[in-house]
RNA sequence: GGGGUGUUAGCUCAGUUGGUUAGAGCGCCGGCCUGUCACGUCGGAGGUCGCGAGUUCAAGUCUCGUACAUCCCGCCA
């Protein structure tokens, strides 16, 4: 203790750790000035680090004139080393709004370790700055409390689920940054081989292939905070890299990931203090979408989709009739509040209809004085229209918004409504609401490309009932396949996997791989599964995502702290930049 | 690739039907101040109105283009 008071920059305790008990302790403090109010006989100096904040007061009396003449001069952001006594504050200058308001500590020194140009912009929790100026400025922007406790809460949540995982018998294991190209899925970033001219690596989408080769090599239980790549354009929960909980154990099947899993997020949630209500439903992809249109909902709320195509099939309202005689759906959701709502605001959502593919949106509104406003009522009969109100449970002060269209569109311009609608309606969503959708389909025909695809990727078991339908009808087969949806988005995701090298050579060719394709582009894992693969499944969580999600912030680049623009730019940095010829020429590049 | 919104002082923003010297708050600089905690108070400095064209006697304001940011669709688990 003595040593680290005589020495030149060490700190006896944290500036937010002082409380009432430590009065009379003399400490050294380290930090940066955050508030100076220089009273000209008298200087309080707010000294904030990453444990929060002490007032300092510096006394013309207690310190050397040099010290005090210091201690006038100090700018905002001053890295200083203050030595005092921990003093009670007097009754009037408690400050309860501090979390060592009840005291104070008496500077009987102060150096400046470090000056400080005045910072681009205040340090201060809730300020508004521009995205691009606080990346520019990133360790500036990472000194306001509310950022540095996203960085321990992210570490805090890391390491809950190091722990819940290692008490489970799993072990890290680290996988290839350096990577092979994978024909499936998102763009790869491509990084030149020097040694190999015209081949390249690709960062890993995640490390999935690694995972499974571990355990065939008898592994067993494997994971690891992995870094992924995906050359894809951006969005508020999407960046071009960003961390997974990457997990695979063996010898599991049906729920025996989700099982393990579930625990391991119950621990985890209850170490970092987020409430969170287990058992968690596991609802079937197919029930989400009928309820929901979406595959990862916010149950946190009602307004689910009510499907009337039956009700409305031979209606005189040609738009539905059609639609439904064509395959298409009708659904509509209840925004009850929203039935008073003049006509140019409800026809103002059909943009929100329109941005997710659906060609128009129908509506009735049921006013609070009993009135009943629509363009289309006319069109039904009287049993159509109580048939209609009775499925939607309509009341006095309703809004029924439709979409009639094909299940994929119609489902996704009323998940969008309904998002919209509570958004709208301020209808609560507190707290946290965390979900399993399992059984996804294990194919989806891609209309564009005219062929069957991996809905979660071609890796994935199909169900035993539907093994015998791979072939024969694709789109009947589930698989063994899992989303962790937590507040509407999806967290985690994961399947049991294809541990028989011929099932996973039958849904390759079903995606339509020929032999010869299978033989390059997965050989190494058709191989693998020959030589004696455990069966195993796994499921990757979205880190940043999750810590985003708990910390309450509307974007992950509130949770990383090195985040990239919307074009994938970093201010900071600069990155991405130009290279000289002469680094092209040493991997073969030129540019067009 | 497409759509919405935005870009004015270090930061956050205002700026009317186009009108002559572009404002505010905070911050910054200097003075005063021994109980403040968003300290107070007096004074001061600070602007290529994102960039480029165009219309006009005159453009922060109107038109076109473009860059960047951000949200969404496409794309992406």
């Amino acid at each position: 203790m003595t040593d680290y008071l005589n020495s030149y920059c060490m700190h006896t305790a944290t500036c937010g750790e002082l409380r009432a008990n430590d009065a009379g302790r003399k400490v050294a403090l380290t930090g940066w000035a955050w508030h100076n109010r220089d009273h000209g006989g008298l200087i309080f100096i707010d000294l904030r680090d990453r444990s929060g904040y002490t007032q300092i007061v510096v006394d013309p009396d207690c310190v050397t004139e040099e010290d005090f003449h210091a201690a006038e001069h100090v700018g905002r952001e001053y890295v200083l080393r203050v030595e005092g006594t921990v003093r009670m504050r007097g009754e009037r200058e408690i400050n309860p709004s501090m979390a060592t308001g009840e005291i104070e500590v008496l500077a009987s020194s102060l150096q400046v370790l470090n000056t400080s140009a005045t910072p681009p912009f205040a340090v201060e929790d809730g300020i508004e700055t521009d995205e691009t100026t606080r990346m520019k400025w990133r360790y500036i922007d990472l000194r306001r409390p509310e950022m540095m406790a996203n960085l321990m809460l992210r570490h805090r949540v890391v390491t809950a689920l190091r722990s819940a995982l290692n008490e489970r018998g799993f072990i890290e294991v680290e996988t290839p940054i350096l990577a092979n190209s994978t024909p499936e899925g998102a763009r790869d970033y491509l990084v030149p081989s020097r040694p190999n001219p015209g081949k390249f690596y690709a960062l890993p989408q995640s490390p999935q292939q690694f995972k499974q080769m571990l355990m065939v090599a008898g592994v067993e239980r494997y994971y690891q905070i992995a870094r992924c790549f995906r050359d894809e354009d951006l969005r508020a929960d999407r960046q071009p890299e960003f961390t997974q909980v990457d997990i695979e154990m063996s010898f599991v099947h049906g729920d025996d990931v989700i099982d393990m899993m579930e625990d391991v997020m119950q621990q985890c949630l209850a170490e970092v203090g987020t409430d969170v209500s287990f058992p968690l439903i596991r609802m079937p992809y197919a029930e989400t979408m009928d309820r929901y249109g979406c595959d990862r909902p916010d149950i946190r709320f009602g307004m689910e989709l009510c499907d009337l195509t039956d009700i409305v099939k031979d209606s005189n309202f040609k738009v539905f009739a059609s639609v439904a005689q064509s395959g298409g759906v009708v659904k509509a959701i209840n925004a009850k509040g929203a039935g008073d709502w003049s006509r140019g605001e409800i026809e103002k959502l059909a943009d929100v209809a329109a941005e997710n593919g659906a060609k128009g949106m129908a509506w009735i509104a049921f006013t609070t004085d009993g009135q009943e406003k629509s363009p289309i009522i006319k069109f039904f009969t009287d049993e159509e229209f109580a048939a209609m109100k009775e499925a939607l449970q309509v009341e006095p002060g309703d809004l029924v918004l439709f979409a009639a269209d094909k299940p994929a569109i119609a489902n996704a311009a009323l998940s969008a409504l309904r998002l919209r609608m509570a958004d709208l309606l301020d209808i609560p969503r507190e707290g946290h609401a965390m979900l399993w959708v399992v059984n996804f389909p294990m194919f989806h025909y891609d209309e564009v490309e005219k062929k069957y695809d991996a809905e979660h990727h071609p890796f994935t078991h199909v169900l035993d009932e539907d093994l015998d339908k791979i072939e024969t009808d694709p789109l009947a087969c589930g698989s063994y396949s899992y989303d962790l949806v937590l507040d509407g988005f999806e967290v985690g995701g994961g399947t049991i996997r294809i541990h028989n090298a011929e099932e996973q050579k039958r849904i390759l060719r079903v995606i339509g791989l020929t032999d010869e394709e299978i033989e390059v582009k997965f050989g190494h894992l058709i191989h693998a599964l020959e030589l004696g693969a455990p069966p195993h499944g796994g499921i990757a969580l979205g880190l940043d995502r999750l810590v985003m999600l708990l910390a309450g912030k509307p974007s992950i680049r509130d949770v990383i702290a090195f985040p990239k623009t919307s074009s994938a730019a970093d201010p900071m940095t600069g990155a991405p930049s130009p290279v000289t010829t002469r680094q092209l020429k040493e991997v073969n590049l030129r540019l067009l």
